[in-house]
DNA sequence: CCTAATCCCTGTAAGC
DNA sequence: TGCTTACAGGGATTAG
């Protein structure tokens, strides 16, 4: 379940491994994670030189020679390692002209590849909302979006039109940090509280950033490695544990169809 | 328009 | 032991 951190991370490693490299040969051994012909596909990858490697929220945008970008999306399962084994889960294996490989693993087959010549080709991309660190998100764009609804604070975070990246894990994190309930409604939090909660959102995804992301099932890094955030995890998972704070235990309720984790005395 | 619910997929774990 | 069922959740889509 990648999020930001961990999708930050892969693009990081990529750029050590996969910058200036030319794809010598694609090949699709599950077509179902393109979601288009594998043969179009192919064609426009082969003999291509990696160019740049950038992240849009949960996205991994590799830029190619021809001006054609390939779009990763991770979904829950998706992996993309460097100097791995292949197995029954590799989707998509990309051989380049030094004999280096890159995989892609997907368990789930929720993810999604695909080349395409601009990004607003691909509907996410065009309704997704700022980058959480882009001097657009600002505490005042923060205060004004949760003035606007009346949906739980939760949602409200897991919403990409609203901030792009925050995903199940870090939702719970930063409002556990921020010591607000979950299921607050959005617009009855202050000011001084929407500030506090702008302010743990870039200060938790970016903790999470300088520790490799979190490794709770499946996310591996570029190299296969886990992500040490877990380790730092205060909520997310513990149910019926201690809250590091207060010590009353750690309940999960239900929320968007997704399970939130939260101390129900020191989350207000 | 806004929001909640449902679906996609498969490995793992819990329950009978 | 072995089968069945529930659960994990990013994002698109459907329903209300």
């Amino acid at each position: 379940m990648p999020e930001l951190p961990e999708v930050e991370t892969i693009v990081r490693d990529l750029n050590k491994f996969l910058l200036s490299k030319t794809i010598s040969k694609v090949v699709v051994r599950d077509a179902f994670v393109l979601r288009t012909a594998a043969a179009e596909f192919i064609k426009r990858l082969k003999g291509q030189t990696v160019e740049n490697i950038s992240r849009r929220g949960k996205a991994i945008v590799i830029g190619l020679a021809s001006k054609d970008m390939l779009v990763i999306q991770l979904m829950m399962t998706g992996q993309l390692v460097m100097h791995a084994a292949e197995d029954k889960h590799t989707r998509i294996t990309f051989i380049f002209t030094d004999g280096s490989k890159l995989l892609y693993h997907d368990q789930r087959r929720f993810g999604q590849l695909r080349v395409v010549r601009h990004l607003h080709e691909i509907n996410y991309f065009n309704i997704l909302g700022p980058e959480p660190f882009s001097q657009e998100f600002t505490p005042r764009y923060m205060r004004e979006s949760l003035k606007k609804t009346a949906r739980p604070i939760k949602n409200v975070l897991l919403d990409h039109t609203f901030v792009a990246g925050i995903g199940n894990i870090y939702a719970c994190e930063i409002l556990f940090r921020s010591k607000v309930s979950p299921q607050r409604s959005a617009c009855q939090i202050s000011a001084a509280k929407a500030d506090i909660i702008h302010h743990q959102i870039v200060d938790v995804l970016g903790e999470a950033i300088a520790h490799r992301g979190t490794s709770f099932r499946n996310y591996r890094d570029g190299s296969g490695q886990k992500g040490s955030f877990s380790q730092r995890l205060a909520v997310y998972g513990r149910e019926g544990q201690p809250c590091p704070r207060c010590k009353a235990l750690i309940q999960c309720i239900s929320q968007a169809s997704r399970s939130t984790f939260y101390c129900a005395r020191c989350q207000k």
